[in-house]
DNA sequence: CGTATGGTTGAGGTAATTCAACCTGTGTGG
DNA sequence: CCACACAGGTTGAATTACCTCAACCATACG
């Protein structure tokens, strides 16, 4: 499906958000939508890797299968995220869509050829890789030796700022779009360990818990100081 | 320091080896090598940043101080490694030498303006940023769930690869750069941890070791198959 | 209905942490 | 030259936080 720029909710945080509109046009030419179901593969490990692309709606996963069959999600994509190896000819991850998703997607020939016409693509491609990387490197702060306690509360603390529509504030009351085996693939927790921290925080009247998937959060500042501890 | 990239051993795999000659002494001007002692701050968190860099010689780490006064090593760098946030106003992680250091150092205005020069600069640094990518993700699985014994076994191979001239194989003796307290700060575990996993290996006759810092590797086979599992 | 998937809760085991003592080599100053 | 302090390292004992195993509940769906 042709892209539709005009009404992309993510045209001025994307990659292509660099672009002027005559080189937006001509980028918006060699890429297509698509729509993913949760659980949809987009890119999936070993498979050649010939496209890139851009999500624009939807919530994505990359994880990572190991020798024993765990599978840990390295990194969540929220909109406006880009996805795909330029420098590596075969996938290195899995990429699932987590929720009902909607990607720019694009030839990976083409999209670099893109990169060397325009150079103001490359650096803000630098710029997303760049953040990609710091929020990895997050990510690793906190496995580091934080207790169960502060990786959920952290978690839930991320899923509120994702979930609400300003970038700097978060959401009180949102749906976890993961389930409690994602989050714990995630946090490097067992399933059970992740429920029996939310009913902890809950019991503690941090949080407060509607169906399986809700959120509301009661202490945010309480939420805080145990996310960074 | 005038740089010298005639004799630079990373002439071939840093950033700047994507330029021609003539961009590279272009490029060259602009830099001066300084040396960093074990234990030096190349950059702090949170000073302004107005400096970017090639490590040429040496070892550096990333680290990250919690708020709880827990330092915690992001990552490691090697030569041809690139260190400096090009998008961040001030620093967000503290660069120390681990060990006696070179870097190619460039004012981060100087080193952007050349950026927008020369698209394969861009470009080549897209590339570096998605290989710190990666490593950072490789860092993540690791510490997703895998036993002490894992970790120890898998920086072990990592070091020993760092040691080696050739990139492809592993040297067999080698001493580690870091102290067991470093190791176990990269690791997220505990300084008694690293010596006690370091011991049993060694009890199993997987490795040997050689004063503090030395290692020799008896069983890589062996060392392989605990580091994946 | 019956099955499947996701979630909660409990009991018990274990690996890693914590706390503590001790060892070794290296420097520094009297 | 010895005494001492200090940093890095090892080892032991006790604790604990998380995992494992297992049963059970809720909801959705064919």
């Amino acid at each position: 499906m042709k892209l539709e720029c005009a009404t992309c909710p993510v045209r001025e945080r994307a990659a292509c958000a660099a672009l002027s509109e005559e080189e937006r046009a001509e980028l918006a030419r060699l890429g297509n939508s698509r729509s993913y179901e949760r659980g949809e593969t987009v890119f999936a490990a070993g498979d050649d890797l010939d496209a890139c692309a851009t999500l624009t709606h939807g919530l994505l996963k990359i994880s990572h299968l190991d020798a024993d069959g765990n599978e840990r999600i390295l990194s969540l994509v929220h909109p406006a995220g880009f996805v795909g190896e330029m420098f590596s000819p075969v996938a290195n991850h899995d990429v699932v869509a987590l929720a009902e998703s909607k990607l720019c997607v694009f030839s990976r020939s083409e999209y670099e050829a893109a990169i060397d016409r325009f150079p103001a693509l490359a650096k803000a491609l630098l710029r997303r890789s760049a953040e990609d990387l710091f929020d990895a490197r997050a990510q690793i702060a906190l496995d580091a030796k934080q207790s169960a306690q502060a990786k959920v509360a952290h978690f839930l603390l991320a899923m509120a700022k994702a979930a609400s529509d300003s970038p700097c504030h978060a959401a009180e009351e949102f749906e976890l779009p993961l389930t409690r085996g994602e989050a714990g693939q995630l946090l490097g927790l067992t399933i059970e360990t992740v429920s029996r921290q939310l009913g902890k925080l809950e019991k503690q009247g941090v949080i407060e818990r509607t169906g399986a998937r809700g959120i509301r959060i009661r202490d945010a500042a309480r939420l805080e100081a145990l996310g960074a501890g």
